[in-house]
DNA sequence: ACCATGAGTGGACAACGTACACAGACTTCT
DNA sequence: AGAAGTCTGTGTACGTTGTCCACTCATGGT
């Protein structure tokens, strides 16, 4: 029996049979910490996170050991933000579309996987180092065209805004969902109901009607993510010299 | 000096030289609230807003004052954003892209005025009166065209995706100036000057660093809000068969 | 003259981010 | 081996947030 068991309690006095000190977690560090946040908003529906549940998370028992690594809260987003940049490439040498269609696309598995991103990006400038990477490898991948700085710039902000407006819209209807405990289809339908009931007794709105009362409503979109990228990235290409727009 | 000058005090005595009580503000409402909801989210940068700010807007002691006629404050933020829809307007009679035309530039007023109407339209489902009227009204002049219900709905969803998105764009841009204080677009400059020089002393992205120090760089961009709003209506129109698609 | 109603008050609570002082273990230097 | 310093996680505490609840007080109907 070490010293080490003997812990400090209120009244003064000591336990003695308490069990070895925890320490069960191993140490702390800044990526450890990013990780298990992210973790912990990927399980979240909101994707919200909160110091005490990620400090919870690691094993640890107060929020504040955290910020021996991370400085605030929101620098800590800064690092969950980047660490999805990460995840988002640009294909080199294949010409801009190519570049362009692989950013939109690796970006909606990005914010698929984890649709909080799309709300912290939106919310905070991008400047982390992964980031910064993405933007100056689209950027290079325009950069033969003639372009002025601020259209090339145009161009990547016109993908990750499709990408990350995208992405809310995913988020927005997950949570909606789960709001109130809606899992599969039916329920949200069974939920719905009332509500479509008095809007249709109404009679006002019968299109709007039409559209929430037919079954097939929840099939996929014509208008899915890449093919409102390729109506971007058509309309992208107008801004080109003619002999440098790809074919489809 | 009447008995209703009288105030209890904590211990046990009376004021009896309080001037008369206030009542200088006139009845509650739930309009009156929410148009002081309004004007306080436009007054704020990030458009975000307090129970208790609200209150003393409005000239009222307690927070609780407001639950009388709201119930919640995600009720309060829903009345705020169909506020806010109610001014977004679709022309009927004129053909469908006349329609979605419109829907896309009143939406895209609506945002300019009101920033923090992207953040709550896209963090909660749009179900109030307005914003059912606007679905409705856009739903109906894309009726006529065959389409099924999902393929109507996504033209609608298509268009407000990019209002709200490129809203949501503004408004990281304004809060992001905001956040420090800065107010032209020197301050900016001279404040992102220092990162600005290590990322260029790093030597690493030299098209991002090319585009940030170009002094045209915050000029108006060929992809603005209208040019990407007339690719997206190119791209829906390819759905629809031949003959109904209008002209430009 | 009474009393029910309804508007606004004010104190309290839980959850949040985070400041601060501290304890115990580990490292380093004698 | 012992002392001194450093590094890591703890505990307490504060201010802000949304919201609950018991309360006061002016008003209007009988």
């Amino acid at each position: 029996m070490t010293s080490s068991e003997r812990r400090p309690v209120p009244g003064g006095l000591v336990w003695f049979d308490e069990p070895a000190p925890p320490r069960a977690t191993e140490q702390l560090s800044r990526e450890r910490i990013v990780n298990a946040a992210v973790e912990l908003a990927d399980d979240q529906v909101t994707g919200e996170i909160t110091m005490r549940a990620l400090a919870a998370r690691l094993g640890v028992r107060s929020p504040m050991a955290l910020y021996r690594y991370v400085g605030s809260k929101d620098g800590l987003v800064d690092l969950m933000t980047d660490q999805v940049y990460g995840r988002i490439t640009v294909p080199r040498g294949h010409g801009w579309r190519h570049a362009l269609q692989g950013l939109g696309r690796t970006g909606w598995d990005a914010v698929q996987r984890h649709p909080w991103f799309a709300r912290l990006a939106f919310s905070r400038p991008p400047m982390g180092p992964n980031a910064l990477h993405l933007y100056d490898s689209a950027l290079a991948e325009l950069a033969p065209f003639g372009l002025d700085a601020t259209t090339r710039m145009g161009f990547v902000k016109t993908v990750l805004g499709h990408v990350l407006g995208s992405g809310l819209a995913l988020l927005e209807e997950q949570t909606m969902r789960a709001r109130a405990g809606f899992h599969s289809d039916s329920d949200l339908e069974a939920a719905a109901a009332p509500y479509l009931e008095r809007i249709a007794a109404a009679g006002k709105h019968p299109h709007f009607i039409s559209w929430a009362t037919d079954p097939q409503r929840l099939a996929p979109e014509p208008q899915s993510f890449e093919q409102v990228l390729e109506w971007l990235l058509d309309g992208l290409a107008t801004l080109l010299p003619p002999e440098d727009r790809s074919p489809v």
